[in-house]
RNA sequence: CGCGGGGUAGAGCAGUUUGGUAGCUCGUCGGGCUCAUAACCCGGAGGUCAUCGGUUCAAAUCCGGUCCCCGCAA
């Protein structure tokens, strides 16, 4: 098969950059770029685009931005363009059957986990939440069921025991390209085997919901710094410490064998640092964001900021 | 013009409501104590209070403009 068929590239956060580039920079075909429309983001008003669109503009290929691709507009826009593959990564819309059945080549997705593992929308975060310690980039044909297509290329990575959410996403980003690239070769060479996935093996881990960042302090230590880990920097963590939603980054479990219930402040100065009670020993909170204020050392903080000894964090929302 | 918090010494903060000598915890420098120390004691240096303008006898503090940082919401 040759190298030149044409290419639909469907995608939109920074995860699916490297993916386009990889396409672009090794001269395969890509006819367009499907993304999601620019939104509000950050302070104010602004409007920005997804960083695919400006990736895409930048190699000078079209760019198509539906707010559902499986209205009829969107399935007409895909028809006009007939690829002969396309590639999804990350980009935020469940096809349809009708769209999938229009490329003859199929559809491909880079998936950032370890098919069958995995499966969902934010299998970065889940991996690190859930103490892995490997991760990977799958690459499968799409089908109507999330995630459960036949497994057509995978790479392993481990996964460094501090290792946030935020580095393992920008590792995997880097991986997912080579992936892909991998598994185009393939199907011009004529080697792809596809693989079905053993479904007594998968897991579903769904997209976070509002209030999912709260630190529960009764679960034990590593559960609690593999969920800071995992949730940094998005959608990030944090405690209420009275009416005050104090972020945080970065923490370590320690061992202690005190009574107090769980969540109780042990120590809060700037020589110990920020120590809380868990269910099975303590955590020692390392690096904290106080309203109004930039992400800082615990210790600096509670130089001038000062927390109370003995106070209790309660979990006020739903979730973990 | 989406909502809200903030900018005070090298760092982290209080002081702003009720204008009236610039404070605290650290760091730093010098000295002391100690077998010793990131411990303790004494002393010093270091700030146009983000910026511009206004009100006032007097502004970090009150009023208006600008810049920058942060949280929420998306």
């Amino acid at each position: 098969m040759k190298k030149n068929f044409k290419i639909l590239f469907m995608g939109t956060p920074e995860f699916a950059v490297p993916s386009l580039q990889m396409l672009h920079e090794n001269g395969y075909h890509v006819a367009a770029v499907f993304t999601q429309p620019d939104r509000k983001a950050g302070r104010g008003h602004k409007i920005l685009p997804p960083p695919v669109k400006e990736a895409a503009l930048a190699y000078g290929i079209p760019v198509y931005q539906f707010e559902k691709v499986s209205a009829p507009e969107g399935v007409a826009a895909i028809r006009e363009v007939a690829p002969d593959l396309m590639v999804t990564a990350a980009y935020g819309h469940i096809l349809t059957q009708e769209i999938l059945d229009i490329p003859p080549l199929g559809c491909i997705n880079v998936h950032a986990s370890l098919l069958p593992k995995l499966r969902g929308a934010a299998p970065i975060q889940w991996s690190i939440i859930n103490g892995d310690t490997e991760s990977g980039v799958t690459t499968m044909y799409t089908v109507r069921a999330l995630d459960a297509g036949d497994v057509l290329v995978q790479k392993k990575m481990d996964i460094p025991p501090e290792m946030t959410a935020g580095e393992l996403y920008d590792a995997l980003r880097v991986l997912g390209a080579d992936v892909l690239l991998d598994t185009l070769k393939r199907l011009e060479n004529g080697t792809l085997v596809r693989t079905p996935q053993n479904e007594a093996e998968a897991t579903y881990f769904p997209m976070f919901q509002k209030g999912f960042g709260e630190i529960d302090f009764c679960h034990e230590s590593k559960e609690i710094v593999d969920f800071i880990r995992g949730t940094n920097p998005v959608p990030g963590s944090y405690m209420m410490y009275r009416e005050e939603k104090i972020k945080v980054f970065r923490a370590m479990a320690a061992d202690y064998a005190g009574a107090e219930k769980c969540g109780t402040i042990l120590f809060a100065n700037e020589k110990e640092g920020l120590g809380i009670k868990t269910k099975d020993g303590m955590v020692l909170v390392e690096e904290i964001q106080r309203q109004g204020a930039r992400r800082m050392p615990s210790r600096e903080s509670l130089r001038g900021k000062k927390m109370e000894s003995g106070y209790l964090f309660k979990k006020t929302e739903a979730g973990q």
